[in-house]
DNA sequence: AATCTTTATCGTAATATTGCAATATAAAAA
DNA sequence: TTTTTATATTGCAATATTACGATAAAGATT
């Protein structure tokens, strides 16, 4: 049906898979890693940086603010976009909890 | 038109956001904790913890596996999946890299 | 004020995803 | 061998995503 069944998984599932599938595009993996290679949180020449247009770039930073990976300052015309760190921060602790968990059943698996 | 242009992204960009696609859904979030949860790993009762039909876990289940994120050993006429270890390792260094790299940069930023 | 610059939104076409019933496959059990 | 059990595949309907041209909105510049 294409509609994803959210009601029965828990919270915490549904909040997890919309990070993921924030970054599930390489649009959106290059523009946080454009992001963390500036030294400033700069905005709108991610549109010259990635080979796509004006408001198809637009529309993944929208994707990215609303899964929470990156916030945006209004300074004059332009925006300033940035990533939150709170969002990077649940996704290097989920990894890590996973990658300890398996780490301590070594060998009851495949 | 629904196709996403990867021949303009790196083949790790691509990689990653491939890996990050298959765990942007709460069904394949819930099957690899699940998998987690469990002291050996088990198969088709998947299909009993979750409220979707046979059919379309068995979906999901191939789009984790595509993406490397979990393998699957016959065993008998069952299957026995679980997680790959490798994929949650290169996700955890990912975003720790990230991490580690944000928290340099700190104070210069929105 | 008129124009430029920057970003967002709308509309739309092409394609992908989600979910399931029906069916196929293949090993195990009877 | 027939039947059962476990899983995969096919086909399809409903919906979502990706991408972009056209346009709007709003501050900056002239």
């Amino acid at each position: 049906m294409g509609i994803t069944k959210t009601e029965i998984f828990t919270k915490q599932q549904n909040e997890t898979a919309l990070l993921m599938k924030a970054l599930g595009h390489p649009a959106r993996i290059a523009i946080v890693e454009y992001l963390l290679s500036v030294n400033a949180c700069i905005c709108g020449d991610i549109v010259n940086e990635l080979a796509l247009a004006q408001p198809t770039v637009s529309q993944h930073l929208k994707e990215l603010k609303n899964a929470g990976i990156i916030k945006g300052n209004i300074s004059g015309n332009a925006i300033c976009y940035c990533i939150d760190e709170t969002a990077i921060d649940t996704l290097r602790v989920y990894f890590g909890g996973i990658s300890d968990n398996l780490e301590k059943k070594k060998k009851m698996c495949c």
